[in-house]
DNA sequence: CTTACTAAACAAC
DNA sequence: GTTGTTTAGTAAG
């Protein structure tokens, strides 16, 4: 039963006879020597199980959604997607697949979509007969090396904790993650020699001083209960999620920064702390928006906020979140019923636009944060998510489609996305489909401001500006009515939209919450989390967004840790408020802003707001 | 140069 | 001992 999953492997599968434990490496040059002989099929031994070849290397389980949304990742699976091999012969001892290709097929075919570790080495031992054999004992013991090591080097994959027992985290697959063909590999040494060098040594020494910091008691993840039919799986655990933990007090020293709280992130990845310069570090918010840390001193930039304050955290917390489970797989992805707005495109989005480099750096930032943001809410079941992958995906988009700003799409865009559906999903909330759309397609839209913004964020704040300004000087409320249906909210979204600025910041928090709560929206539903992806939702989904916005955030918006960002964030804003009050404002520019969208929006769905239009307009300059 | 496999050191649990 | 992360060496394209 369990191997429900065909593996997708080569037909060639057969393990192929190989001396000892064998994990080394293939002499690549049997390949030809394998094919060429003649396919050998030398191996013989191996019991060959033919069966599976004839099915479709992946197409598996899922249906088709969520393909489009995995596919690419999926493809990675699917082998030859991935990595342009040559297909005939076998890299491998096992095929031509790599371990990532592995890894990844496991997991898609895994009902839930996640596996932990253990449970991916049983896939591999059960589905691969190169590895039947190899399960136990010391001759594992390479093998499952190699296949950790390629999970924690991948982007493509992700690491979502579980916390269920004591279980090991769930991995997953990024959705776009490993995208293209490109690779997916963090990037990894990149750095100068002397820093490994320190690094190194600090590595050695840091000494995790973290507090106990055990307890984490939230439970929320898994939310299918179902557990993976598989191997291991029973862990999940039942109870639905609640999360409780944002604790949040704090205790460490760092200034303000709401993040701080070591409990949180603690448990994660301490190690990494060293590391923060490299990668990880940069997760802060902050930063990102030029992602490219590397050579960017931070401080400049930053200086204002910063970074003092966000530390690494980031990315801890992205690790609580834990709950994440994401289905996207089969639910999300399935309805595609309406999925008409939603092309299926491969977008590109992160690839094209992004240099490489950033992106999949950022990404696992992301996923981190994502991940963590998800136990945050104590509240109702929002399951908030603060997090830092705004600049997701639909940052992209918005650039690609407005392209406005200059910014390039620098700040991770990642792709969120996934974890939107995640979050939706995971939710424990039985979640209504039409919500699941309309959540993701708002942001989008939202986003798209706001990712945008990476540089200075303009974009977004400005409009968050603009909605705080106009609050604040009191003008006409009918307009802000208008603007968004309730004023408050709309304050909140503004603030939101600053603290979302940030490239860390994500929007999804905003999402979560704003699942249930809202959606009318009449073309919303239709959107899907490919919406996501795809540009042609931008359009509609833009007008959508916007107006759906601002609800979103009012649910939730209490007590994101988020917040307290914000908080820090507020006091630029004001600067650039008034700034802009002076300017544009001043100009007589107020219709620049986006309100129009908004409004439209928010009035009434009446027409597929054209949000685009004015988009630009108020961009900073 | 990039990608991939392996080995191994470390850290945290 | 397991799980994760990271560094390093090596090989192939």
């Amino acid at each position: 039963m369990e191997e429900e999953n065909l593996p997708p492997i080569d037909p060639d599968f057969e393990p192929q006879s190989r001396p000892r434990s064998c994990t080394w490496p293939l002499p690549r040059p049997d390949i030809s020597a394998v094919k060429a002989g003649g396919g050998d099929g030398s191996e013989s031994a191996a019991g060959t199980p033919p069966t599976e070849e004839d099915k479709h290397e992946l197409q598996p389980i899922i249906s088709e959604p969520e393909k489009v949304a995995v596919s690419e990742g999926g493809a990675v699976a699917g082998v030859g997607g991935a990595t342009p091999r040559k297909g005939s012969s076998r890299r491998n001892a096992w095929g031509n697949q790599s371990y990532a290709d592995l890894i990844s097929q496991a997991i898609e075919n895994s009902p839930e979509k996640r596996l932990t570790l253990a449970q991916i080495y049983d896939w591999m031992v059960k589905t691969v007969p190169y590895f039947k054999d190899k399960g136990d004992s010391n001759s594992s013991a390479g093998w499952k090396n190699s296949i950790r090591h390629n999970l924690s080097l991948h982007n493509k994959f992700l690491r979502v904790h579980n916390e269920s027992t004591g279980k090991s985290s769930w991995w997953m697959l990024n959705p776009e993650g490993g995208k293209t063909g490109k690779a997916p590999r963090r990037r990894a040494a990149s750095m100068d020699n002397s820093s490994k060098l320190l690094k190194s040594r600090l590595r050695a020494k840091q000494t995790k001083k973290q507090a106990g910091a055990a307890g984490i008691g939230g439970s929320g993840g898994a939310l299918q209960g179902e557990g993976a039919s598989g191997p291991g799986s029973a862990d999940s655990p039942g109870p639905p999620g609640q999360f409780g933990k944002w604790g949040v007090n704090s205790n460490s020293p760092s200034s303000r920064g709401s993040l701080d709280d070591p409990d949180m992130w603690t448990s994660f990845r301490p190690r990494t702390s060293s590391n923060a310069s490299t990668l990880s570090g940069r997760l802060s918010p902050i930063a990102t928006g030029q992602e490219e840390e590397d050579d960017l001193p931070e401080d400049g930039l930053l200086g204002g906020y910063s970074t003092g304050n966000l530390p690494p955290t980031l990315m801890e917390e992205l690790d609580l979140i834990d709950g994440l489970t994401l289905m996207t797989g089969s639910q999300g992805g399935a309805s595609p019923s309406t999925a008409p707005p939603a092309p299926p495109q491969p977008l590109p989005s992160a690839s094209t636009l992004l240099p490489r480099g950033s992106s999949f750096p950022s990404f696992r930032q992301l996923q981190q944060s994502q991940a963590t943001q998800g136990s945050t809410p104590p509240g109702p079941q929002s399951s908030v998510q603060p997090s830092a992958r705004s600049s997701t995906s639909p940052s992209s988009f918005g650039n690609s489609l407005f392209s406005p700003l200059p910014g390039p799409g620098h700040s991770g865009f990642s792709t969120h996305v996934p974890s939107s559906l995640e979050v939706l999903l995971t939710s424990d909330s039985p979640p209504p489909s039409d919500v699941m759309m309309t959540q993701m397609d708002p942001l989008m839209p939202s986003q798209e401001g706001g990712g945008l913004l990476g540089l200075g964020g303009s974009m977004s704040s400005n409009q968050a500006k603009a909605g705080q300004m106009l609050l604040r000087k009191g003008i006409d409320t009918s307009t802000v009515g208008q603007m968004s249906l309730r004023p408050q909210p709309q304050l909140q979204h503004s603030q939101m939209g600053f603290g979302m600025m940030h490239p860390a910041m994500s929007q999804e928090p905003p999402q979560l919450s704003t699942v249930k709560t809202q959606h009318q929206v009449p073309g919303a539903g239709l959107l899907q989390h490919g919406t996501v992806l795809s540009p042609g939702g931008n359009g509609g989904l833009q007008g959508l967004g916007q107006f759906a916005t601002p609800p979103f955030f009012m649910p939730s918006q209490d007590r994101l840790p988020t917040d307290l960002d914000i908080d820090m964030f507020t006091e630029n804003l004001d600067c650039d408020v008034e700034y802009i009050i002076n300017n544009d404002f001043m100009d007589g520019d107020l219709d620049d802003f986006n309100f129009d969208p908004i409004i439209q929006g928010g009035q009434g769905y009446t027409g597929p707001a054209t949000t685009q239009s004015s988009s630009h307009n108020w961009v900073p300059s």
